[in-house]
DNA sequence: ATATAGTGCTATGATTTGTCAAGTGACATA
DNA sequence: TATGTCACTTGACAAATCATAGCACTATAT
């Protein structure tokens, strides 16, 4: 409860990207809406119900906006609402330190060695 | 399983930035070198057996660079490597985008229209 | 008509991950 | 002498996430 003593809002940022699967969702959403199960084929590897959980919140905190097309069949899509879509910067600067640091081919290229050593 | 297929290094990224803690003790460290305790304070909330995780992957990663001083009485220090620095982006980023739409104060300050309500 | 595959989820139990409290041994301070 | 500090470590526990199956239903293929 010391939240209110000093309330960072950069720290409340990070609170809300670091929960696993949100930079990844964000991400995918990023290109255009997408419908659930699609979502999460584009993410790749996140459970329905986690999905699910980060979707809701996404929601709540107003970066994302879900619309119903239709109840039954189901048919629905989540895309970034304005607040979503200004995490192009973040996942912009993500995408250039990880190019630069991570992406051990380009930095063999010269050698042409493709190994990978981030687990 | 399947990191071998497509790597992408955004992906990669993402992934070591979303555990836990983890832009938290970047950020803390971009402001100079601390020492274990030290840090764990300053991030605030992350007890030392995660701490510990986080540095020691982050150490791999050639992100963080830890300095023994003395063994006895204890001393060390973490610090930020090159690569670690370069977060200093993706950090000022998040930053941005913060005060932009989490800073419910300011938002209501200006405008009288708090446009999110973070838990 | 029937079989198959797709939709957006939800329920279940297992596994992974993170947390809490306590303790280590030497020293500096009160 | 008593307490606090350093950097951690340990082990029991709780919370988050996992894979999987299923729901009610339709659209397409056979």
């Amino acid at each position: 409860m010391d939240a209110e003593r000093d309330y960072c809002p950069v720290h409340e940022a990070i609170q809300v990207l670091q929960e696993k699967w949100t930079m990844h969702i964000v991400r995918a959403l990023l290109d255009g809406p997408l419908g659930f199960n699609e979502l999460g084929r584009t993410v790749g590897g996140c459970n329905p119900a986690t999905l699910k959980v980060r979707l809701d919140h996404l929601e709540d905190l107003g970066l994302v906006r879900r619309t119903v097309h239709s109840q039954m069949p189901p048919r629905t899509s989540y895309e970034l609402a304005p607040a979503g879509v200004d995490l192009q910067r973040v996942i912009d600067a993500i995408d250039a330190w990880g190019r630069k640091h991570l992406d051990v081919v380009a930095a063999t290229d010269a050698a042409g060695e493709p190994s990978v050593a981030v687990g």
